[in-house]
RNA sequence: AGGGGCAUAGUUCAAAGGUAGAACAGUGGUCUCCAAAACCAUCGAUGUGGGUUCGAUUCCUACUGCCCCUG
């Protein structure tokens, strides 16, 4: 029974990994040699408009292969993982009727979970007036007693939840008040979830001195392609720092100096610092996901070795591909 | 060359004759609806050699290095 299961599971490969690792070329290849169709993971991507600063793919770069979740949305507009899992399935879907491959790439871990995992975010409508209610109450009464609001209706959430963190508090006070239930037992459950896909999973990497050059050097380039020209147009559009686009690295930052409040100088300080401390929350997250394939560039350069064969043939031998 | 100043963590800056603090960087971690977000934890330093002292990183001294002024 668990192997018709398998063998009825849909194939789906992951690529991701640290920012500016090199994630996009690698998709191509591997796009073209399984006859895939790249599925973006990317949290800024998804909007147009955001072409510089998201280091997003060209048109010429995709080199004809189908790319899903790219320049779907105004920067306007807000994005978040159960939009982008709705989507991606929706993407999914129609790849699976052409007989294909779906290549899920980016590096917004907490993404590719949702999509691999199938987490269950239904359990919540689309009203918001309590999040804010809570997001101000906060801001009035403080952290602490916030937190001491959902030790009174969920202690049990309150033991993995720090106090200081006042996005995660509200959204357990927020589930509790909908559901009735612990965030935590929610939580716990929907990571008991097997994966309903036969999948490989690659996290890209290279040492870490090496994607911190490449980030210094990426964000040079950004800069030089004309970024600021390119948050100035967003400005005009309309885009204010609240908006979830332009919490994206190099938008915030421009912004601010836009509106005068960085320096040139501490604007770019602060881009590649705070992408440089992405990248390693990026590893830092997939080193505890489960079932992870790392693809180490050093060893497998060291080791005389080509990236995309490896990756084909472990997807042989998983029977992804055959 | 002469005069003066400064030497404390990777960096910027504190403090003190008796355990040397911070910020930032770096490193590790949390994460199941803002995730390119939010949050937690942690490593790490008194330039070198003498002297005074129970005890010096602090006071004295020589050296070395850097900075400023004069020529």
């Amino acid at each position: 029974m668990a192997s018709n299961k398998q063998e009825a599971a849909r194939p789906l490969v992951i690529l991701t990994g640290p920012t500016a690792v090199g994630k996009t070329a690698l998709s191509i290849a591997l796009a073209k040699a399984i006859d895939g169709e790249i599925v973006s993971a990317d949290s800024m991507q998804v909007y147009r408009h955001m072409d510089i600063g998201s280091a997003k793919i060209t048109e010429a770069e995709m080199a004809g292969v189908p790319h899903h979740l790219i320049d779907v949305l105004e920067p306007t507009e807000a994005f978040n993982v159960v939009i982008f899992q709705k989507l991606a399935k929706e993407a999914m879907a129609g790849i699976y009727e052409r007989r294909r491959i779906p290549i899920l790439v980016g590096g917004t871990g907490f993404y590719i979970q949702a999509v691999l995992y199938d987490i269950d975010f239904t359990e919540n409508d689309e009203d918001t007036s309590l999040r804010e209610e809570l997001e101000a109450f906060a801001a009035r009464e403080g952290a602490e007693a916030l937190y001491a609001r959902l030790k009174a209706v969920d202690p049990a959430s309150c033991e993995s939840i720090h106090a200081h963190n006042v996005k995660r508090v509200i959204r357990a006070l927020e589930f509790y008040e909908k559901t009735g239930q612990p965030i935590s037992a929610h939580n716990e459950a929907q990571r008991q979830n097997a994966s309903p896909y036969r999948f490989a999973y690659f996290v890209l990497n290279d040492r870490r001195e090496e994607i911190y050059q490449r980030i210094d050097l990426r964000v040079e380039q950004m800069l030089a392609a004309g970024l600021v020209d390119e948050v100035r147009r967003l400005k005009e559009m309309g885009c204010t720092k609240d908006m979830v686009s332009m919490q994206g690295l190099g938008y915030k930052e421009i912004l601010r100096y836009l509106e005068g409040e960085l320096t040139p100088e501490e604007a770019v300080y602060l881009i590649k610092r705070d992408t440089r401390h992405f990248a390693k929350r990026q590893l830092t997250w997939f080193r505890r996901e489960k079932d992870v394939i790392w693809l180490n560039k050093q060893e497998i350069d060291q080791n005389g070795q080509d990236t995309l064969s490896v990756m084909q043939e472990i997807l042989h031998e998983k029977a992804i591909i055959l």
